[in-house]
RNA sequence: GUGGCUGUAGCUCAAUCGGUUAGAGCGCUGGACUGUGGCUCCAGAGGUUGCGGGUUCAAUUCCCGUCAGCCACCCCA
């Protein structure tokens, strides 16, 4: 062995790379549809692009270096910061709201584990400049819409969708304080991974009392819309803050989503600069990490590009995509796919076999033939693991006659047909 | 970065208590089959047992280190 790529990163051989077109191009058409423009910006950043929002200690998760103009410069992690810039830059002269997608490859330095390697492809989807939470429920619609485009159903995925200022408010109307909120919030995230008893000695730790213990997981267990507003119903301010989540969703329903929609309010996504309505796709099977998510980022626009703009995306990769798909998806229909595999009987076939070949290739047919001679058999067998519909077989009886075989090679049957027609075959 | 588990052919796996030349299926190449694939049969190629060291007459097997993968943290994408 001559070694192999390095850890996280991947080599993608055809049936891999066959895949992966698959989701780009899945993702293109839904984007497409939904009138979002394609950008892109450069894979290496400046290192201050993500130390000036996130602190110092991200250097440790980045693929971080100088260059050899001593500049300190950084693979992308994410994509948002150069999308702030770009936007930044040319605030004044885009429409509002800015609809835009981005396929970027990005680069994290981290150990890796499954669904979560060194590098991966993240679709985004950013909607700039619009608070209206129909926004909110525009991006959570394209988002599930890429899963039913990849024929994938609310028996497979769900969306969960929450919005920290429901949270915030239900928090703080049972009692927490402000400083409270943080501890709070990170207990509801894990509240499905980690044991009560711990999560309640780390409230216990914040000083948080018993009965706001009890109000914490009072509403990590709310599920749906409605319970959710009965909630809000009791508390002060509730139900004008419980206003975006219910148009969001009601939105969704309305659109004919509403199976894929499940309001919970334990998603809160790690990221601090989340403002509003925050979701995930995961699989029901709940096997896999999130297959997406994202949410509405107010402030963030504002902090790294200097231009006060309300904002919302959600990012998509494609490992964690990747592995549903090939979990439960259909069979892939991604490769290259052949048109005719031609086939020379004799010696003196092989220049006619050529000559056809070239002007089937000149029409935009895809052909291929054994680049050296070989028993019909055996290239009966290469155009069949070829995945060739049909073999075109070319010998001396044929030509004397002006005609080809043309062999089905899924039914078996096969049938002359003259050379002049032969094109009618693909038009 | 921390901890646990696992590393044998391209893939899935086997190899007795530490014992002689590390095997099988699938896949790949060739042949049986000189104008017709899928089936069957035969043969072949492919291994520094992840790598390095140690113990031993002898290591795929036991020990240590290291690298890689998986899992849980961390962190989130």
């Amino acid at each position: 062995m001559q070694g192999q790529a390095l850890p996280g990163f991947r080599d993608f051989y055809p049936d891999e790379l066959a895949l992966k077109n698959h989701i780009f191009a899945t993702w293109r058409d839904v984007a497409r549809r939904y009138g979002f423009q394609e950008y892109d910006g450069p894979p290496l950043e400046p290192l201050e692009l993500y130390t000036d929002k996130s602190g110092e200690e991200i250097v440790q998760q980045l693929y971080a270096f100088e260059d050899k103009g001593g500049r300190k410069v950084a693979l992308r992690p994410e994509m948002t910061p150069t999308l702030a810039r770009m936007v930044g830059a040319h605030a004044q002269a885009l429409k509002k709201p800015i609809r835009w997608f981005s396929i970027p490859q990005l680069f994290r330095y981290e150990r890796q584990q499954r669904g979560r390697l060194r590098e991966h492809f993240q679709l985004n989807m950013d909607i700039i400049g619009e608070a209206s939470p129909l926004a909110d429920a525009e991006l959570i619609a394209a988002a599930i819409d890429i899963m039913r485009a990849f024929g994938l159903g609310p028996a497979d995925v769900r969306a969960r969708v929450s919005d920290r200022r429901v949270l915030r408010t239900l928090l703080l109307g049972r009692g927490l304080t402000e400083p409270q909120l943080p501890a709070a919030f990170e207990v509801i995230d894990k509240s499905e991974r980690v044991p009560r008893d711990a999560m309640a000695a780390k409230l216990r730790e914040t000083g948080i009392g018993k009965r706001e213990t009890d109000a914490v997981f009072e509403i990590a267990a709310l599920r749906g819309l409605d319970a959710v507003a009965a909630a809000l119903a009791k508390v002060k301010g509730g139900e004008e803050a419980g206003e975006p989540l219910r148009q969001a969703v009601g939105a969704l329903e309305a659109m004919g989503l509403g199976d894929f929609v499940l309001v919970d309010l334990t998603i809160v996504r790690g990221l601090a600069y989340y403002t509003g309505i925050v979701f995930e796709l995961f699989d029901t099977g709940k096997s896999l990490r999130a297959i997406c998510g994202g949410g509405r980022y107010d402030g963030l626009l504002n902090a790294l590009g200097g231009v006060d703009l309300p904002a919302l995306g959600f990012g998509m990769g494609d490992v964690v995509l990747g592995e549903l798909l090939k979990e439960r998806g259909p069979a892939d229909q991604a490769s290259t796919k052949l048109d005719a595999f031609l086939i020379a009987v004799s010696g003196e076939d092989m220049a006619p076999v050529l000559k056809l070949a070239h002007q089937l290739r000149d029409l935009g047919v895809a052909v291929e033939y054994g680049l050296r001679p070989a028993a019909i058999r055996k290239q009966l067998e290469l155009a069949a693991a070829r995945g060739a519909p049909r073999a075109i077989i070319v010998g001396p009886d044929e030509r004397a006659a002006g005609e080809v075989v043309v062999r089905d090679l899924k039914a078996g049957t096969e049938a002359r047909v003259p050379i002049a027609k032969l094109s009618g075959l693909f038009h």
